[in-house]
DNA sequence: TCCCTCATGTAAGTAGTTACATGATTTC
DNA sequence: GAAATCATGTAACTACTTACATGAGGGA
C-alpha cells in the first residue's frame, strides 16, 4: 500500500522522505497513515527496485535525499491504480485510489469508477439480504447493539455509492454533503 | 483486536476454533476478519494467559475444543470495551465495541456513546476545517479527486454520528436508513 | 540558549495473511 | 464414492508500529 502512495506522491516532483511524509499527513493522510518507521525503509526497497531515483542535495551542512518516481515506478504504479480493489478493504483501496485519479485519463476514470459502483452495488444488495434475514428471524430484539452495526454498514455502502456517483460526473464537491436528493 | 472479539463471543457459550471463525463471519465480520491463521494461534495465546477455558470434546472419532472465557477473560474484554478508541482506526474500533454493547448496562452504553460522538465530533470539525482552507485556495480546480476524498471523509463521518445519535436512543434500526432529518 | 521543526535512519515487536498440511463427517 | 463442509494446526511471510538514536537549522 504505502508504496504505491509513495511512487503516486512523487510523480510530479522529487521529494524527501520528510516531505513524503508531510504530504501524506496534510492529504490521503485522512485515510492512510505512514510512520517514518515505515516509510524510510520503503524508500530504499523501491529505490533498490528501480522505481525512484534518489539524488542526494546538500543543503548547507547537511544532505536532503531527493526521491522521484522512475519510469518503470510509474509503470506499477499505474498498474496498481487500474486492478482490481481488494476486497478485503474496499473503502480504504477506493478512496487510496481515486486519491491519485487526476493522474488518469477521463475515459479511464470514468471506466474504474463503474467497476467500483458494480462492487460497491454487490456489497450493498448483501448487506440488504442480511437485513431482511434479521428483520425476518425478530434479531433486533435480542441484540440491538450488535444488529445496530449492519445498519451502519448499509448507510456507509450507500455514502459510498452516492459519493462515487457524484465524483464520475465531476459535479461541484462543495455541494455533495448539502445535497439531498 | 481479535483476541478481544473472541473473548467476547465465548463470554455466553463455549465455542470451538470454527464456530468462532463462522460467528465472525456471520456477524462482526462485516468489518473484522479472521483468518485461521490468525485464530487458533490466538486461542492459544488466551488459554495460555489465563483469559479463556479449554475443554476437549470426542465427538465420534475426532476430538473438538471448546474454548469460552474465564472470569479473568471476561475482565479484560471489558477493560477492553470501555476504553478510549484507538486513534488510528476511530470506526473500526467503535464499531466493534458496539457490537459488544448489549453486554454493558445501559448507563455504562450511554456514557461510552457520548465520548464516541464528542470524539467524531472532532474529527468532524478538523474535516470542516480542512475543507473551508480548500474552498479559499481552489484546490478542488487543481486536483479534483484528491479533494474528492475529503468529501467523501465528511460524508462518512456525518454519517458515524447520525448514527450514534440514533444508536444512543435505541431508536428502531428499520427506520434509520430511511430517516432523513 | 533553548525549543521546535526539519531530517534520516535502525531494531524490536505486533498483528496479522497466505499457503502448507492433515484428517473426520456429512450430504448427494 | 465424491465433494463439500467441519475441524485443527504450523511456517513463512508481509506490512506495519513504537521506540531508540542522532543531528542540523531556524526562530524566540
Amino acid at each position: 500500500m504505502i508504496e504505491h502512495i509513495i511512487i503516486g506522491l512523487t510523480i510530479h516532483e522529487p521529494l524527501t522522505g520528510y516531505d513524503i511524509k508531510k504530504k501524506i499527513e496534510t492529504g490521503i493522510g485522512n485515510f492512510v497513515k505512514a510512520s517514518h518507521g515505515s516509510l524510510y525503509p520503503a524508500l530504499k526497497k523501491l529505490t533498490g527496485k528501480g522505481f525512484l531515483t534518489m539524488e542526494e542535495l546538500p543543503q548547507g551542512n547537511r544532505i536532503k535525499k531527493y526521491y522521484q518516481a522512475t519510469e518503470a515506478g510509474k509503470e506499477a504504479f499505474l498498474e496498481w491504480l487500474t486492478s482490481p480493489v481488494d476486497p478485503n478493504a474496499v473503502t480504504l483501496n477506493v478512496l487510496s485510489k481515486v486519491f491519485f485519479f487526476n493522474d488518469l485519463p477521463d475515459d479511464q476514470r470514468q471506466q474504474l469508477i463503474q467497476t467500483y459502483e458494480l462492487h460497491i452495488q454487490q456489497i450493498l444488495d448483501a448487506y440488504k439480504k442480511m437485513e431482511q434475514e434479521l428483520t425476518m428471524t425478530k434479531e433486533e430484539e435480542k441484540d440491538y447493539y450488535g444488529t445496530s452495526t449492519l445498519y451502519y454498514g448499509l448507510q456507509a455502502t450507500q455514502g459510498m455509492l452516492r459519493w462515487l456517483k457524484y465524483i464520475k460526473g465531476q459535479k461541484p464537491l462543495t455541494e455533495f454533503i448539502k445535497e439531498e436528493d
